[in-house]
DNA sequence: TTGTAGGCGTTATCAC
DNA sequence: GTGATAACGCCTACAA
């Protein structure tokens, strides 16, 4: 019982390949009598055009690439179903591909997919990327004529559309709420410059400070080293801090960039015998399962992630139908939501 | 600078395609002068031959299709990655498809990409699904040629490749581990019978119960209802399980068949002034974010998720590279593995 | 050693 | 109203 094609069809009902195909597109160069009567057969034996054929024959695949560091990972986890559901409302599939943060990993991915397979990328770039500032593979891609969303991490080098988390924005605001909550030691616990949106978040908290006067105390902030991301280093992210801490006592409130960070710090406070949130409010950026199920709670940043990828999807999709290539490129900035919780509560 | 094709390159260099073709994969049929010319022609302008006009000719796209009821959730996103580190190894993409436990999103799903986007399909079937028992879509997948690998949720009623999780099993060795600690009143959180996992874990605390002669006691198994697994239910999640533990006051363990409720029931014992561990051990099931940055941390049973999307991801592209999809059929157990955290610790 | 022709499944154009 | 033909990009058996 091998897939049905419109030569079988042809050869079944002895008429010619093309007057099945115009009979199924319905068209009325053909008689009511054999459209009818191939529809049925068509549908009583479940036709279903073959989408590779009609990729090859339009040159539109209907399917869109996306690129992304991690798969575990509750925000890209939510752009993807933001992105999916798009997608799927327009017919369109979507193909994953998981760079692990590596650089050549994402450029091997993106080769595969560009051979064809897919229309356009929406892609977070790698943090290797970033560290290596070499983007001869988006530039080609672009180049190809192939379209580019990116999401997140987003590089300025590269001309396409984007859709951003309003991170600066969003971590003054978390920076301007714990100074309304009585914090005037605010520390921030963030990641290596070359991480965009880390970079970014950092320069937020600056600004807050700087608009309601209070001094920038360079060893308030704690940048750490990316190897300290790893599953395995849970205890040590921990214990890092805890020195952070233990080494300004002064600090009543804490900015951390990610929601691990956050609750790394409400551990290391926990085993200086602080409590959370009288002697230390702790904000965390990203509104994940982890913030909403940790004790105390913890108030986070959230940057609509599903959103951000209904975004994308819709700008990518956009300008393939509309095959458009050409600028302006458009940048979408989704706005942040300070949900508040119990790790920032007044006494 | 639009994507180069053999004819452009023949056009170009003034050779046929089929001498384009042969000389790029290196035939000795074409002469080494020819050979070398075209080769280094082909690398300047870095010719990639088309995904799409490859599948047509091959039958074979050299994609796998995955079709899994959420992304954003701890479990099946560890999957996917297993599934993707092999696929990739193999030189296979994946397209993901998510059915939002929708059993007609899971048809849709299926359909567009069994019209020739993928080589096959490996899946977690939907709850509704599994409720309905209407398979259809499985069976014609299956009767097309195109072979499927089901994970997890699978299904009796379908002859294929399987990998599960030793669910039962998992769940026994947790409830020894309760009653090893001192349990004797051990309360089990599950959801309804129609969730394959969730009957056989509760089948796996009975066990463990009868094994040491402990009586069970009906009223001891707490069934949700689907419903209250939506996000919007957290606070009504938690007033449930307390409710049931105030009825239950002997409780003094508890197996959850998930994170969500092992934490849900660390909550509610909270609100009645019980101990974790002391006046209550939990155990959950699922070994994701939630558990290990609990408070208390939440001992688990791991399922492996990451290996268990390897080996699903390998049975499919074997049976697909050998070209041989009749049964027998194999069913891998992924093994379980308790983690031992501070929710049971014994005094 | 090189080139021609046919086919994968589809649609569109043009001829009958 | 129906059918033959070409084309999408590639590969390969078979000529030349």
């Amino acid at each position: 019982m091998q897939k049905l094609t419109l030569k079988k069809i042809a050869k079944e009902l002895d008429v010619s390949i093309s007057t099945v195909s115009k009979a199924l597109s319905d068209s009325h160069e053909i008689s009511k009598d054999t459209r009818q009567k191939i529809q049925a057969f068509a549908k009583l034996y479940n036709y279903r055009p073959n989408n590779i054929a009609l990729s090859l024959k339009n040159k539109k695949t209907k399917t869109l690439g996306v690129i992304i560091p991690e798969i575990v990972h509750h925000f890209f986890t939510t752009v993807v179903s933001g992105i999916e559901k798009v997608a799927n409302e327009r017919g369109y599939n979507v193909i994953i591909g998981l760079s692990n943060e590596s650089f050549s990993k994402e450029v091997i991915n993106m080769d595969m997919l560009a051979n064809g397979s897919i229309d356009g990328f929406i892609i977070s770039v790698a943090r290797e990327t970033q560290l290596k500032k070499d983007f001869h593979h988006l530039h080609e891609t672009i180049n190809q004529g192939m379209p580019i969303v990116m999401f997140d991490r987003v590089l300025p080098e590269i001309a396409c559309d984007k859709v951003v988390v309003d991170d600066a924005e969003g971590a003054r605001k978390a920076v301007l709420n714990l100074i309304d909550a009585g914090c005037r030691n605010i520390g921030i616990i963030t990641t290596e410059d070359h991480v965009s949106v880390g970079k970014l978040r950092t320069g937020g908290y600056e600004a807050a400070l700087k608009e309601r006067n209070i001094p920038l105390d360079e060893g308030f902030e704690l940048k750490l080293k990316d190897e300290l991301n790893e599953e395995e280093n849970i205890e040590e992210l921990a214990k890092v801090i805890a020195t952070y801490l233990k080494d300004h006592p002064a600090i009543d409130g804490i900015f951390a960039v990610n929601e691990i960070y956050a609750l790394s710090a409400m551990k290391a406070a926990r085993y200086l015998g602080k409590h959370i949130p009288k002697d230390l409010k702790v904000i965390g950026f990203t509104d994940g399962m982890l913030s909403k199920y940790a004790t105390p709670s913890l108030t986070t940043v959230s940057q609509h992630g599903k959103l951000l990828g209904e975004k994308a999807a819709f700008l990518l999709i956009e300008r393939l139908e509309k095959d458009h290539l050409e600028p302006p490129f458009e940048t979408i900035i989704v706005e942040t939501e300070l949900v508040e919780r119990e790790s920032t509560k007044q006494f």
